[in-house]
DNA sequence: ACCTGAACACCGTTCAAGT
DNA sequence: ACCTGAACACCGTTCAAGT
């Protein structure tokens, strides 16, 4: 598990990108700890305060890490717009819900980094294309945005490490009661399924129906 | 501050309600922690362990209060169905930004309370009306739903307790590179407003439009 | 320059004990 | 029945000190 030092130097060579890369490897729940991520790399807590200024900015960092791991890369290519859009929300989607405790860390902070740009611009890119006047677009960007995250956040909530099937089907052993909840109970074979990727990939394309709509 | 006792009885007189009822008024960006609450009671931390089993209790009970407080029966009346929804929408971004840390907090643990039924039923029974197809009906839910509270949190977390305005302005100020990022600058005007009420009720808007779109 | 020891002010939670 | 004292295993962060 340790690597050879490169050079003799002293014990360890630490390094910003090197705490990150091990929080990376830390998600259980919760967004990984500075005492966590200082222990798995056989240090004090405080030394990560050489490199980070605080757990903030490690969160900030990850959370570039992990919309760069979905691969950006899926919304170019000469596919159609809406299912280069699809692909890289569903790669989203998954790294997040791959990751214990990633979704929620993507509501935490405000997302500034240089990959969070680059995705913008490029979902930028794909509605201008597609026939948006360039407002509506970066309205309709923000919307896709809200939902990938908003979705993903509450599915990770509801999973909590489990598999999806698990998950539908002890919603689907709930008992509503349809005097009070008629409707709830009449499409619970839905309802028990809106946490899964078939309900995230409907959401979407009525989503960007929507949005086309308003070219 | 002290409420005069109704009766002698012991000391105080706690119940898992007054304790919520506390911790409603505790949201600081944080929310409210076992210690915070009971130190705001005047007991112990322990003595909460008597009315509620754990911290994800409270949580879920406090979710449960803010889906009440933005008023459920907006659902209702004769108002057009679009417009309902908007208002409910609007409520509970209201109040799910007037407490800082609230947002997050829905995001946290499933929403599986009463009031969270009850809003689900009457979203469904508009969509049923507006002519969707059960099935639909419940798919265009829960993309309410993610969309309410996800752009709540996104909204939460850049607020960070100031003005919305003043956001804006401090987004404004931002200088996109034009090279690398060529739409983002030329829109920034309206990506500065992303978090702003506007932009939540435009993408109400495409959502609303975008699911009558799938009747 | 880089890391540590010791400390501070916090958490949630448990358990035996007091009244 | 209800509350507390004391403890346990955690947090993030600071600061002076060591090498």
């Amino acid at each position: 598990m340790e690597e050879k030092p490169q050079r003799p130097g002293p014990k360890r060579s630490l390094s910003a990108t090197r705490i990150v890369d091990a929080a990376m490897e830390l998600f259980d729940g919760e967004s990984p700890s500075i005492r966590g991520v200082a222990a798995h790399l056989g240090v004090r807590p405080n030394t990560l305060y050489t490199y980070l200024p605080d757990r903030a900015a490690l969160e900030r960092a990850l959370v570039d890490r992990l919309l760069a791991e979905a691969d950006p890369d899926l919304l170019l290519g000469r596919k159609g717009w809406r299912k280069r859009v699809e692909d890289y929300a569903c790669a989203l989607r998954g790294v997040l819900l791959g990751r214990r405790g990633a979704a929620a860390l993507l509501h935490t902070a405000p997302m500034d980094g240089p990959t969070a740009a680059l995705v913008g611009e490029r979902l930028l890119a794909i509605f201008v294309a597609a026939g948006l006047a360039p407002d509506d677009a970066a309205r309709a960007t923000y919307v896709v945005i809200v939902h990938v995250l908003g979705s993903a956040t509450l599915t990770a909530a509801d999973l909590n490490g489990r598999g999806e099937e698990a998950v539908v089907a002890e919603r689907m052993a709930i008992q509503m009661d349809a005097q009070y909840f008629p409707l709830t109970a009449a499409t619970w074979p839905v309802v028990a399924r809106w946490n899964t990727e078939d309900q995230f990939r409907w959401s979407l394309q009525v989503l960007l129906v929507g949005c086309a709509g308003s070219a």
